[in-house]
RNA sequence: CGGGGUGUAGCUCAGCCUGGUAGAGCACCGGCUUUGGGAGCCGGGGGUCGGAGGUUCGAAUCCUCUCGCCCCGACCA
């Protein structure tokens, strides 16, 4: 993509509303623009972060066996008051009515449509364990929407639910749903430490909050350090065998947030304690048979008799990632995407546009990057080099192919590394081999 | 939902107290000179001062109502 022919308005100062470096970072690189309160249009840049995330969260639901389905934002009242929570839900609900007065609500959440679809299609045991999933954006009316997309009214979410005949095979299921997890936030280049989490009248240790770890992160969380050396990524999955040992060996050490952590309790001792910020970015819970049984949710069993689903959701903060990874990775100059996720890979900036050589190689250049199948940002503007230099370091490409006249007449080219700032001088060619051997 | 703040050009803000018909920097457009970390000079375009009422000869400025947005706290992917 030329920058010449793109859509991203870079701002050089900070918005005055927003407060936290992820909401001034994404304001300021143009991936986002705000509507209202907690509502946003993403940009042609933001929009490319949002859908990397989405597609790894994809990909490890995919791998775990859930299968995506996609239900609408728009959904019945009826729905919501056969399980109760048509009343409970208060104010956080967006309800509205269509044309002939009919009562809808733009969901929240969508524990009671996939149970009543789930219902509609099977009949026995045999029909389960089953999981589906969507991606799919929400609206819940926050009283105070806040911290960008880390905090809005409409967000986007990857929302998993679980069918079980019974508690084992339903604690199967949150296994999976709980490695897959760990898989996804590590492939964002997050390390992400699952806590035990309030889990209401069921009790147990069935619901888990999953935080990264962030200097701005909104609570406060301890664990013990060895849990920030498991590595989940070196070993491949079987989500066909037993998961439990992963689990418990996640479990076994000590992870807290401050509302549960008690220092004078707190079985780490201080040196192997770790002391952090964390941003909440997903959340797995095990509930039995909270919907099902209202909304009559029953398979045959093995002897014949109805047995209500035993059921487990799993949520994901879509667009809520994009701002805790920007959170976990930038500095004063701005956003450093993790590869995985970044919009382009590299940023190819032409030091003097409009001059005969330097447009040569870099118009060369970028065509064999893109060639190579190499996503490259070609800031070809007459800018001054400052200008390109700041915006560059601001949208976070991963790698800066810096190209003027002076590298040129040594036949060099320069590429620096964003993350680290490291500098290499070399020929074009050798730059060119370096970001395609990286290439996915 | 309690408490606080704010709304003037695309962005950051001044002007308001003490009413006299709107400014700066950045950004944008044109020209010339520049060009390795947000260049310089010259010229130019752009604002119903959030909205509605009111007071006044006259309102960005004073009064009333209203809407939007932000921050702190209690709750959430």
């Amino acid at each position: 993509m030329r920058r010449s022919q793109y859509f991203l308005p870079t701002l050089k100062e900070n918005p005055a509303e927003a407060q936290i470096v992820s909401h001034r970072l994404m304001l300021r690189a143009g991936m986002i623009r705000q509507e209202s309160a907690g509502i946003y249009s993403w940009l042609p840049l933001g929009f490319r972060v949002l859908q990397r995330i989405e597609q790894i969260v994809r990909e490890e639901q995919d791998a775990s066996g859930a299968l995506e389905v996609l239900m609408p934002t728009i959904q019945s009242a009826d729905l919501w008051r056969k399980s109760g929570r048509y009343d409970d839900y208060g104010a956080e609900m967006l309800r509205i009515k269509d044309r002939h007065e009919r009562e809808m609500l733009y969901g929240p959440t969508n524990e009671e449509m996939i149970t009543e679809m789930f219902r509609a299609g099977v009949k026995s045991y045999r029909d389960v364990p089953r999981m589906m999933y969507h991606i799919q954006w929400k609206f819940r009316d926050e009283v105070r929407p806040r911290f960008g997309v880390m905090r809005g009214r409409e967000f986007l979410m990857k929302d998993n639910y679980s069918f079980d005949i019974d508690f084992a095979g339903a604690k199967r299921s949150y296994n999976k749903m709980f490695v897959a997890y760990l898989r996804t936030f590590a492939r964002m280049g997050l390390k992400a430490i699952p806590m035990e989490a309030e889990s209401g009248p069921i009790g147990g240790d069935m619901s888990h909050e999953f935080q990264i770890l962030a200097e701005t992160g909104e609570s406060q969380i301890f664990c013990d350090k060895e849990l920030l050396d498991f590595d989940v990524l070196s070993s491949g999955v079987d989500y066909d065998s037993d998961l439990q040992p992963v689990v418990d060996r996640w479990t076994s050490l000590y992870a807290a947030t401050d509302d549960k952590h008690d220092a004078a309790k707190c079985p780490v001792p201080a040196e192997q304690l770790v002391a952090a910020r964390g941003i909440e970015v997903g959340h797995i819970f095990y509930f039995g048979t909270k919907y099902s049984k209202p909304l009559d949710c029953v398979v045959s069993g093995a002897n014949g008799e109805q047995v209500p689903v035993e059921m487990g959701s799993y949520g994901i903060g879509v667009s809520r990632l994009t701002g805790a990874i920007i959170e976990a990775s930038h500095d004063d100059a701005g956003i450093i995407w993790p590869e995985s996720v970044a919009p382009f890979k590299v940023g190819l900036i032409n030091l003097r546009s409009g001059d005969a050589k330097c447009d040569a190689a870099c118009t060369d250049i970028y065509g064999k990057l893109r060639k190579a199948g190499v996503e490259v940002l070609y800031d070809d503007r007459e800018e001054s080099a400052g200008g390109k230099f700041a915006d560059m370091d601001l949208i976070g490409l991963p790698w800066q192919l810096i190209i003027g006249p002076r590298g040129l007449a040594a036949g060099k080219v320069e590429l620096k590394e964003r993350r680290t700032g490291k500098r290499d001088e070399l020929s074009a060619e050798d730059a060119l081999a370096r970001l395609s051997k990286r290439a996915a």
